[in-house]
RNA sequence: GUCCCGGUAGCUCAGCAGGAUAGAGCAACGGUUUCCUAAACCGUAGGUCAGGGGUUCGAAUCCCUUCCGGGACGCCA
């Protein structure tokens, strides 16, 4: 429990008081109210909005529920001071014993600091990077990767069970465009000349390499048979190829994957019918598959609209705009009706949560993915869906745009290659997702303020820099965390530093948060803010000698202050962790 | 035509699922910085939260609507 749940409970054990007591009427729902971290430090430590939430259901002026509700707090031992401000919050001053006790806990708990109790149930799926397997991946993917990466970091920190999933798109015609690109390189290996890749095809000399794969494990074999013959098994050796980079990009970027589910499997027969008819056939027992005709769409030219009954699924029942074909007029399967059976599978496999990131360019297609998850789930199953938007690769402010390597866009691995992957990570981690993203590949490597990725690297190495400082000092002293857990952190009053305390007791909450509204960039902007104010504090040891962290003539001091010091580096590194961002021991 | 996402200081962006006087960085202006790791720190100024309605004790936040920018909408994946 953190401090905010701690008091929360508190507050709620004093109307229980009250309603007992009959000061206020027992029963009162008390969903609205929050004990939050205060804004303005004149406000105290925390702030409860109980008496202005309650007041017109306990029947009561704000100010008469508050004056009672105070009271009732003020028996408590770690209140120091309730007040009531403004509209009618109630402001708490706690002891700073209450602070003292968190710093110490903080620097007990090291790396596990923050870390949510384990919550086993339900186990959480998130999908994402699911690039195509047909070429390497763009920058474009690379937020995807590391939005969903530091996500699911963040929900195994908070105590989830998480497994990360990558989808792939390894079924439809575009594999067999791949593969014939691949077959062209394959002739092209055995000698022949190609000249220019038709249009149509993929350009890119990424699948030279398969080519010469394929002229050294078939020799002229392939180039004998029918397309029909050979197309399957240059499928399956470039789709092979281009996972097998797709993963070295991935792990250029840190990036892991338990599991990477092929669409053709879907496909494989298994008691007579494949995983998709087994999805649609689900779905017609539910009532949820008629036949029927579409309205053309609008806004474009619809000159090769055929206006056709069609197997549709009824999405508009669960707030779609139209029902959602499944079948195509060959009778294959829509790509929607494959996703369908994914995300039935997901289900099947236990995870009730699925969380999908996408490319914003994708947000048409939300609604009736998770129309078809509560339909295939029994409303059992929720779908969130995380939208990625653009990156715009820019340097020195000007745009970035072409590639000689893909032929079209710039490459993740360039782009890795060029500023590295804490820069990649951090900066593709700090916007919410839904913005557009500039990043700009001289300013990530600067090392200055300017750049959040140095800055808060370089708090982190100042933290270890001051340790070092201090065993030179020290040599005698004991600086495990059991023994400056022993420290008089009482011996911490200055304003800068209690700031950065109640900074490291949010944590906690912090982490909560972002796992819950699964939003990675908090995290982001918090060890971003963390540092800046530990980097502030620093510099007032410049003026004040009194508040430098070692102090060679009082060894009290110096161990709370190092105690702090390793608090504040203690979270930044397990923030780091989380964005997936190395927290180095100095900066070189 | 419908849907989705944006619109917050000159610029780039936060704003913690409704809270108090809307914050930070850059740029501007003023000051500090021979000292634990230099690559900074302190302060000042800067706002009709795109516009208009509504909901309520209270709205940048929720609802409706208009405008602007981006994107998506057919048996493509």
């Amino acid at each position: 429990m953190n401090l905010f749940e701690t008091y929360s409970a508190r507050v709620a054990d004093a109307l229980a008081r009250m309603a007992r007591d009959g000061a206020i009427p027992a029963g009162l729902d008390l969903g609205r109210v929050v004990v939050e971290p205060t804004r303005d430090p004149a406000h105290g430590d925390l702030a409860c909005n109980a008496a202005m939430v309650l007041a017109k259901p306990a029947g009561l002026p704000p100010r008469a529920l508050a004056e009672a509700l105070c009271a009732a707090l003020a028996a408590d031992a770690d209140i120091v001071k309730a007040e009531i401000a403004g509209p009618g919050f109630i402001n708490l001053t706690l002891e700073p014993a209450v602070f003292t006790a968190i710093l110490k806990a903080a620097v007990e708990a090291g790396p596990d600091y923050g870390r949510g109790a384990s919550r086993p149930a339900p186990k959480v799926n998130v999908e994402y990077v699911s690039a195509n397997p047909t070429g390497p991946m763009h920058v474009g993917h690379g937020r995807g990767a590391v939005f969903g990466d530091a996500l699911a970091n963040i929900l195994a920190f908070a105590g989830h069970d998480v497994t990360r999933e990558y989808y792939v798109n390894d079924a439809g015609a575009q594999v067999d465009v791949l593969a014939r690109s691949a077959f062209l390189r394959y002739r092209e290996a055995l000698g022949e000349t190609i000249g220019a890749i038709p249009e149509g095809l993929y350009p890119g000399d990424y699948l030279v390499s398969v080519g010469e794969a394929l002229a050294v494990s078939h020799g002229e074999t392939l180039r004998a048979m029918p397309e029909a013959d050979w197309l399957p098994l240059v499928r399956a050796a470039a789709i092979a190829g281009m996972m097998a980079m797709i993963r070295q990009d991935l792990a250029a970027l840190g990036v892991v994957h338990e599991v990477f589910f092929s669409e053709r499997s879907l496909q494989s027969v298994d008691g007579g019918r494949d995983a998709v008819r087994a999805t649609i056939d689900d779905l017609r027992a539910r009532g949820l598959v008629h036949e029927g005709r579409l309205p053309p769409p609008k806004g474009q030219k619809d000159e090769d609209w055929e206006d056709r009954e069609q197997t549709l699924f009824r999405a508009t029942l669960f707030g779609d705009d139209v029902d959602r074909p499944l079948l195509k007029s060959d009778g294959g399967y829509t790509y929607f009706a494959n996703d369908i059976a994914y995300h039935r599978s997901k289900f099947v496999r236990g995870f009730a949560r699925m969380i999908d990131v996408w490319g914003a360019d994708h947000g048409g297609y939300v609604k009736r993915m998770q129309a078809a998850v509560t339909a295939v789930t029994g409303g059992e199953g929720a779908l969130d869906v995380k939208l990625c938007q653009l990156v715009r690769l820019l340097r020195d402010g000007e745009p970035v745009k072409m590639s000689k390597r893909s032929g079209d866009f710039v490459t993740l691995r360039e782009v890795i290659d060029e500023v590295g992957r804490d820069a990649v990570r951090f900066m593709m981690i700090f916007r919410k997702n839904d913005a557009t993203l500039d990043f700009d590949l001289a300013k990530v490597v600067e090392q200055s303020k300017e750049n959040p990725v140095f800055y808060v690297q370089y708090a982190h190495a100042r933290c270890a820099s001051i340790f070092r400082q201090a065993r030179e000092a020290f040599p005698d002293l004991d600086l495990s965390p059991q023994s400056l857990a022993r420290a008089d952190l009482a011996l911490l009053t200055d304003e800068a530093e209690t700031g950065v305390v109640k900074m490291i007791a949010a944590w906690p909450r912090m982490i909560e948060a972002a796992a819950s509204a699964h939003e990675p960039h908090r995290v982001a902007f918090f060890v971003h803010e963390l540092a800046s104010a530990f980097h502030s504090l620093w510099n007032k040891g410049k003026d004040s000698p009194q508040l430098r962290f070692v102090n060679q003539t009082d060894r009290q001091s110096t161990m709370a202050r190092l105690a702090f010091v390793h608090a504040v580096r203690s979270v930044l590194a397990s923030g780091l962790a989380v964005v997936g961002v190395a927290a180095p021991e100095e900066m070189r």
